[in-house]
Parts: structure tokens; C-alpha cells; sequence
RNA sequence: GCCGAUGUAGCUCAGUUGGCCAGAGCAGCUGAUUUGUAAUCAGCUGGUCGGGGGUUCGAAUCCCUCCAUCGGCUCCA
């Protein structure tokens, strides 16, 4: 007999041999038939091992992100074996489960095609109907590698050479089986319902010097209408993406003649952004930055100096040449060498330090044509950058205030879904990067030490890193769930020697700075694109480029309406009128669509009694109030959502 | 950059196997209407069908090429 502990912390004895699925069984039937996979001693395995000593056992069902693991890598393992059947010949590389579904990556001698995904869900459902058994089967090296010589598919055997003898096995559903460590789910009959979405070019192992296979992707799931309502959700997500709404609310547009990447904020956008700006240039005021400006080229040996040049030159914006004098200028990729000379202006004090060096500065960057990417991704954008240069005691306490700035701008606009990132380099290829191993432990354990002290929670990244320094960068999921990389801070010791920059100490010698960039937006350009997507448009007042609009219910009452407009704008309450010759509905409509927060409708009673009909976005008629009363509501409400979150 | 898809008016989209001057709705303009909480009516304007080349008696439709966009991959100072 065999101990099992559950996570209630209850034990029940089983005869050795015994299957998790039988354990779930004994507890109860339905559980058994819910359960997709479980964890033995916290490790996810297969229902169907068998269990030979005291362990502590766990069950996952499809809310279980364990349990929808196990459920997708088996439709990848479904896919494969559709494919098998459809395309003979069909070579296999890998097949994973994703955070939304799955993929298969294979190499096909026809070209498979998004018009070919409706033939083969049909048959992964045919199969799926057989409740084919996923069988594991363990198997020594030597014949992995003879299996899949065979069959001719050596992207399997270049995965099984790398593999240890004695921990390679196989799982088997129908006719196909594929080299794979499990877990999976008891029988394809739990797959309902499938969804090719896509199919995609992907270099093998992730290599772009590697073949490309054809990589198919789709999600699955126990039931239909939760297939209905991914898709539904799917739906919703394009109705929020900041491209359709960046156009409808005419914040920003893009030129083929202008270029690719280059963004053209229209008024209403380059509002929104000054109103960002303005935000932020306020905090950084009262946390002691100083804002600078710089030229947007820079002479190549500055870009030498940096380090920059070796990394990047030879795939940025080629450098631009005077006409006589031979000398050759970069469009600026970044602004930290420009600060560094500003810091080299004069000689510094210890006392002197922090100085800490703001700018919104626009920086261009050759993105390949094909992650160009709306706002998120592009050539030319403006950096919410500062450089803060720091004694070594002072670099914990600045690297912490900076945290805090961030964190009350995500707070403010309620980007309460973020991760923090802390990018560390890749110890395996440190020839990427430049500086001392010293300097990079430093740099690395100041932004550990800080996000530890500051209670962040934190997933570690390595090889993340900026090529001069580790970075802790706060990342924002998309209305479609793709990450972003906003806010981003970064320890650098590495600027500081190339610029020889200096300090002089107390102790009379010249010692030299840490420097901290960071920038809390990141570009203005991605993060207005993340907020378009997280308020579907429906910015919080404060940002909102129009606060109300006022709406004459006939021309007889355009006077009127003039003056109410006159009256806000007076007390900083951005209105205008909308004097077209329409009826009040469409004029209501209308300005819905365009999420403008007020409509103040006025007609013969508001002019006589002097107030205003009020009806708030979405929310319909709020009643009448006065232009004063008016004015100080509006007042509160833009108040409230800055001091809510104050940065103390 | 790579794999795949897409590109018709300012916007959203029709356009059958190649065949009469390329269509609609919205937006815009003109006129009528003077309006009370999500679309008033009528008329008009607007397109080298992404660019270029080719096949054909004839091309939005077929082929080639370039450009841009979209979904991924790679990259991301």
C-alpha cells in the first residue's frame, strides 16, 4: 500500500500501482470525468501513471491553467496526426501548448495554405470523435533515433540527440506518435471544439539562419460555446484595437509617401500626448529632474564613443554626410549620449549628484518592414527619457524613486495588469555585451536588491538585457493579449567610463557616476496605443482631448451655446459647440460615437434659466445643472483621478 | 528581412466563370427643414480598382514585379 496526501492535507492508502486517474475515481466519479491531468509530488503527469510510493497528489481540471496546458499540447499532438493523414511526407519539429492554444511547427513538401485550415479541423474532429488513448511509452535512445531515421523526419532526431539516454518517451494517439515528455489528457474525446487560426512562417529552433517551417495555429476546447466565446472575445478585441480607434478618433494617421513606421499625429492626438507629457513633466519637477533639450543628429563618433555604433550601425538609418566638410551624422537612435556630454558640460561635485536629465526626446530606429506595427512599432517615436547620474550610495534610493513614478503613472491610468520584468544578461553569450563582469553583477543586484525592497513582483528574464546594462521593464498586455515592453529602467556603468564621466568626491579624487535611464512611458507612441487599447477609446477626463461638446438643440439657441462654450474654456473646461444643422438625436449620437465624456444639450429652457442639460457618455441624461455647477463637477471629477493615485 | 494573406471613393464594404460609362452606405457639398436625449429629407460631388509591366479584341478580375498593410517568425539601443 501507498500513502497519497491531497491538498487538504487528508491521506488515503492505495494499493502500489494504482493510477491517478483511480485515485480521482475513488474520490469521486465526477471529478474522474473532469479531470484533465495531475501532479504527483508537484510534478504534472499523464492520469494514467501509475502510482508506486507515499506521494502527494493533485488534480487539474480545464480551469487549471495545468489542465488547459495538457488539453492544447494534446490538440497539438491531434494537429500532427491530422496532418500526418492529409499530407504524407510531412516532417515534424515542434508542437507546443501557447498561453492561448497551440501550434505545430512542420515541414511540408506542399505548401499548406490558410484556405487548407477548414479540411483539416474537420478531420482533427473526425479523429478527435475516436477518443483516441494517448499512450506513453518510454524508449532507450538508440531506437528513438532509429524510429525517427526511419520515418525520414530529422528535425525529431536532431531533438533526441540532444536528449539524455533513459529520459526520452513517446506518446502514441491513432497512427501518429511523436517524441514528447507529456502530460497529456486521457483521450482526444475531450476536444470539442477546434480553431485553426492561423498559419505562419517560424525558423526552426527559433533561428532565422535555420529553414522556415510553416507553423499552424489554433486553440481548442472542451466545449462549443467556448469556442463561441473566444471568438466573440476575439471580436470585441478588434473593436479595441488602436489602429481602428486611433483612426475614428482622428488622433494619428500614416503616409505611405511620408514612410513606413513614421507616425503623423493629428490635432486631437498630438493633444492627448502634450496632455501625457505634461503629466509626467510635472512629477519629474517635483522629484528633481531637469529638463534638457537635445538635436535630433549626432556626429557617428559620438555613437562610437557609446558603443552604439558597433552594435547597431550597420543596420540603422545610414548616416547622413555634409556636403564638404566629410563628416557623417547619425539620426539620433537614443539620447543617453547626448545627456552624457550635457553632464560633461561641467566639472561635478559630489554634492551636485543626482543630476538627473529629462527630455522628450524623438529617436529614430531602423525596425525590420516587418515588425513595423501601428504605434507600437516604429521608426520614428518620443521617449519619455531621463538619465539620472548617481553616487553609488545614492543608487538604490534613485532606482527605487523611479519605480514609484512608474508605478503611479500605471496606477493612474489604471494599468493595474503589468509585469515587472528584470532583463538580466545571458551568462552563456556575454560577447553581446559590453563591460566588466564586476560592473554587470553591481548593475544586476542594484535592480534585484530594489524591486525586492519595493515588494515587486518580479519574473527574471536573462538575455533580456540592454546591450550596456540589465534593465527592470514593466510590461502591458494588448486588447489581443500580445506583451509590450512601457516603462523601463536601467542600471548602466558602462556609459559613464566610455564618456569618462566624473565626479569629485569628498575625499578630493575624481570618482565616477552610475547612471539610471529609465523612462516610465516608454514612448509615447506605444503607450498612447496601449492605453487606446485598455480604455477602448474612453479616456479618463483629465486626458480626454474634448471634455464635453455643446449641443443647441436648433440654431435659435447657437448663441447660447457659444457663451456656455466661452464660460468653460474660461474655467479650463475644454468644450466646443457642434452647430450643425441636425437634430438633437443624430447630434447625440454622433458625439457618443466619438466618446466625448459630456454632452451639454441646450435649448429654449437652458438659455432662460442659464444651465445646462447634461448627459455623461454612456450613462445617458444626468439632469439640468447650472453653468457654475457645471464648471466645479468638472472640477472635481478631473481632480479626483490625478490625486486618487498621488505619489507621496 | 523571412513565411503566408490582403490592397476597389476620406471611411466600411459589393463587384458573379475576364465583357456595356465600376456600385452602395456613411462622410463631404448644396438646398429644404428649426428640431428636446443614439441616424430628417432631397439633389450633387467624389475612384488611373496600391504603383509599374505583361497576356487578351477586351483586365478591378489572369500572369510578373515593386510598394504598403495584416497575422506570425526573427529583431527590438
Amino acid at each position: 500500500m501507498v500513502k497519497v496526501t491531497f491538498p487538504d492535507g487528508s491521506v488515503r492508502e492505495y494499493a502500489k500501482g494504482t493510477t491517478a486517474y483511480q485515485v480521482a475515481e475513488s474520490i469521486s466519479p465526477r471529478l474522474a470525468a473532469d479531470c484533465l491531468a495531475a501532479s504527483v509530488d508537484d510534478v504534472t503527469v499523464d492520469l494514467s501513471r501509475a502510482i508506486e510510493s507515499d506521494c502527494s497528489i493533485k488534480f487539474f481540471k480545464w480551469d487549471d491553467a495545468e489542465g488547459k496546458h495538457a488539453f492544447w499540447h494534446t490538440s497539438s499532438h491531434l494537429l500532427a496526426e491530422a496532418l500526418e493523414a492529409l499530407y504524407p511526407g510531412i516532417k515534424f519539429g515542434i508542437g507546443p501548448a501557447i498561453e492561448q492554444g497551440f501550434y505545430y511547427d512542420v515541414d511540408c513538401p506542399v505548401p499548406i495554405l490558410e484556405s487548407d485550415l477548414p479540411k483539416i479541423e474537420a478531420k482533427m474532429a473526425e479523429l478527435a470523435r475516436n477518443k483516441e488513448t494517448l499512450v506513453r511509452t518510454e524508449v532507450a535512445k538508440a531506437e528513438a533515433l532509429k524510429t525517427f531515421t526511419e520515418k525520414g523526419d530529422e528535425y525529431k532526431v536532431e531533438l533526441i540527440s540532444a536528449l539524455e539516454d533513459g529520459t526520452i518517451s513517446f506518446y502514441t494517439n491513432g497512427a501518429f506518435t511523436d517524441l514528447c515528455r507529456g502530460p497529456h489528457i486521457p483521450h482526444t474525446g475531450f476536444i470539442k471544439a477546434i480553431k485553426l487560426t492561423s498559419v505562419a512562417g517560424a525558423y526552426w529552433r527559433g533561428d532565422e539562419k535555420n529553414k522556415m517551417l510553416t507553423r499552424i495555429y489554433g486553440v481548442s476546447f472542451p466545449k462549443k460555446s467556448m469556442l463561441d466565446e473566444y471568438l466573440q472575445m476575439l471580436e470585441e478585441a478588434k473593436k479595441r484595437d488602436h489602429r481602428k480607434l486611433g483612426k475614428e478618433l482622428e488622433l494619428f494617421t500614416f503616409s505611405q509617401r511620408v514612410g513606413q513606421g513614421l507616425p503623423l499625429w493629428l490635432p486631437k492626438g498630438a493633444e492627448l500626448r502634450d496632455r501625457l507629457e505634461r503629466f509626467l513633466r510635472k512629477i519629474q519637477k517635483q522629484h528633481g529632474y531637469q529638463q534638457v533639450i537635445t538635436p535630433h543628429i549626432g556626429n557617428k563618433d559620438l555613437y562610437v564613443t557609446s558603443g552604439h555604433y558597433a552594435k547597431y550601425g550597420k543596420d540603422s538609418f545610414q548616416p547622413i554626410h555634409t556636403p564638404f566638410e566629410g563628416e557623417e551624422y547619425l539620426l539620433k537612435p537614443m539620447n543617453c549620449p547626448h545627456h552624457c556630454e550635457i553632464y560633461r558640460s561641467k566639472p561635478r561635485s559630489y554634492k551636485d549628484l543626482p543630476v538627473r536629465l529629462a527630455e522628450f526626446g524623438t529617436v529614430y530606429r531602423y525596425e525590420q518592414s516587418g515588425e513595423l506595427h501601428g504605434l507600437t512599432r516604429v521608426r520614428s517615436f518620443t521617449q519619455d527619457d531621463a538619465h539620472l547620474f548617481v553616487r553609488p550610495d545614492q543608487l538604490l534610493e534613485e532606482f527605487e524613486k523611479v519605480i514609484d513614478i512608474v508605478l503611479y503613472i500605471f496606477r493612474t491610468l489604471k494599468f493595474d495588469k503589468y509585469t515587472a520584468q528584470i532583463s538580466l544578461r545571458d551568462p552563456e553569450n556575454t560577447s553581446k555585451y559590453i563591460g566588466t563582469d564586476e560592473n554587470w553583477e553591481k548593475a544586476e543586484n542594484a535592480i534585484i536588491q530594489a524591486c525586492q525592497e519595493k515588494g515587486l513582483n518580479t519574473v527574471v528574464e536573462t538575455g533580456e538585457a540592454a546591450f550596456y546594462g540589465p534593465k527592470l521593464d514593466f510590461m502591458v498586455k494588448d486588447a489581443l493579449g500580445r506583451s509590450w515592453q512601457l516603462g523601463t529602467i536601467q542600471v548602466d556603468y558602462n556609459l559613464p567610463e566610455r564618456f569618462d564621466l566624473t565626479y569629485k568626491g569628498a575625499d578630493d579624487k575624481l570618482h565616477r557616476p552610475i547612471m539610471i535611464h529609465r523612462a516610465p512611458f516608454g514612448s509615447m507612441e506605444r503607450f498612447v496605443a496601449v492605453l487606446l487599447e485598455h480604455t477602448a477609446g474612453k479616456f479618463p477626463l483629465w486626458l480626454s482631448p474634448d471634455q464635453c461638446v455643446v449641443l443647441p438643440i436648433s440654431e435659435k439657441f447657437n448663441a447660447y451655446a457659444e457663451e456656455v462654450v466661452a464660460y468653460l474654456n474660461e474655467y479650463d473646461v475644454r468644450a466646443h459647440i457642434d452647430d450643425r444643422n441636425e437634430k438633437i438625436g443624430r447630434k447625440i449620437r454622433d458625439n457618443e460615437l466619438k466618446r466625448i465624456p459630456y454632452l451639454l444639450i441646450v435649448g429654449e429652457k437652458e438659455a432662460a434659466e442659464r444651465t445646462v442639460s447634461v448627459r455623461a457618455q454612456g450613462e445617458g441624461d444626468k439632469g439640468s445643472m447650472t453653468l457654475e455647477e457645471y464648471r466645479d463637477y468638472m472640477h472635481s471629477l478631473v481632480q479626483a483621478e490625478i490625486e486618487e493615485n498621488k505619489l507621496h
